[in-house]
DNA sequence: ATGCAGGGACGAT
DNA sequence: ATCGTCCCTGCA
């Protein structure tokens, strides 16, 4: 990849933004964990080189989204005031798109938790069920695909530090398996119908659902509203006045709804330079 | 020490 | 619609 074509784009920031968890730095380099395949990159004078082990054509692009229009979904999302300083401070932040069985089974780890632990959990699944890929003379593991997932017993899956929600990984292994759950084919589906399905799966909530189809479903108009989120919400926007902490299902899909209408078609964008900016002094 | 929060969702009232 | 509970860990 040509330094030149993603001069405007920091993949350090994108994934510092808590989109993606089994990213980590070994001196000047970033590696990570993408589905079957190991990712890296690196800092250089000229901008970022990218690579992946094994070599993939095109995995680069696809992951970090390099075909969005940058400019038109900035300048949409521009029309909110507070989303134009955003962007402007963290430019280089783009949204990421996931390997989506990895990318599901990581946010229903995710449930009220936090990174540390969700990447503590995740990084043990692909450790003891991944498949071991060497790179720059590393060891490294890939994520357990849908098949190797389905055979884990909850004792294990409990093991890895899964705690309660290891009946929900069962449940969307069992349903990639089975074939209940597409996610290939939820790609193509409309937002609405693909979180139908998503809910569809025990374990999975709107929250969760939002996140998978934003991070891995190409569904940007998805805006997944978490604790910070909310607090932005309120800081910001003064919308949860009237709701407490806590937001019920209701109340989740009425804020979601109206942010969708304030912030556009790529809402989920600044959904993201929104948490990122939240998160800022935070250290996980 | 004990409590509590940390990218929620489920099940019983 | 509200409320307790779920597993686990770090930190105050």
């Amino acid at each position: 990849m040509r330094p030149s074509l993603v001069h405007d784009f920091d993949p350090e920031i994108s994934i510092n933004s808590g989109q993606a968890f089994l990213w980590q730095q070994v001196d000047r380099n970033w590696y990570g964990v993408h589905g079957d395949c190991i990712m890296k990159f690196s800092k250089s004078k000229d901008g970022f080189e990218f690579s992946s082990f094994p070599e993939r054509k095109g995995v680069v692009r696809d992951l970090f989204r390099l075909d969005d229009d940058v400019d038109s979904i900035s300048a949409e999302m521009s029309r909110d005031p507070l989303i134009a300083g955003l962007l402007k401070t963290y430019g280089g932040l783009r949204l990421m798109r996931q390997d989506s069985a990895q990318c599901l089974f990581s946010f229903v780890c995710a449930s009220n938790t936090n990174i540390p632990m969700i990447r503590r959990m995740l990084y043990t699944l692909a450790k003891k069920y991944g498949q071991k890929v060497t790179a720059d003379g590393m060891e490294f593991h890939t994520f357990p695909s849908a098949e190797a997932m389905s055979k884990i017993s909850e004792p294990e899956l409990r093991a890895c530090g899964l705690g309660y929600r290891a009946k929900a990984v069962m449940a969307v292994a069992q349903g990639i398996e089975s074939g209940t759950l597409d996610l290939a084919m939820l790609k193509k589906t409309g937002y609405a119908d693909a979180k139908q399905e998503l809910l569809k799966i025990y374990g999975v909530g709107p929250k969760l659902a939002d996140c998978v189809l934003l991070f891995s479903l190409d569904k940007l108009e998805a805006f997944p509203i978490d604790i910070w989120i909310a607090r932005a919400l309120a800081t910001h926007y003064g919308w949860l006045g009237k709701f407490g902490e806590k937001l019920t299902t209701r109340q989740y899909e009425e804020l979601s709804e109206s942010a969708r209408k304030h912030f556009g078609r790529h809402a989920g964008y600044a959904q993201q330079y929104l948490y990122y900016h939240m998160r800022q002094g935070k250290k996980w």
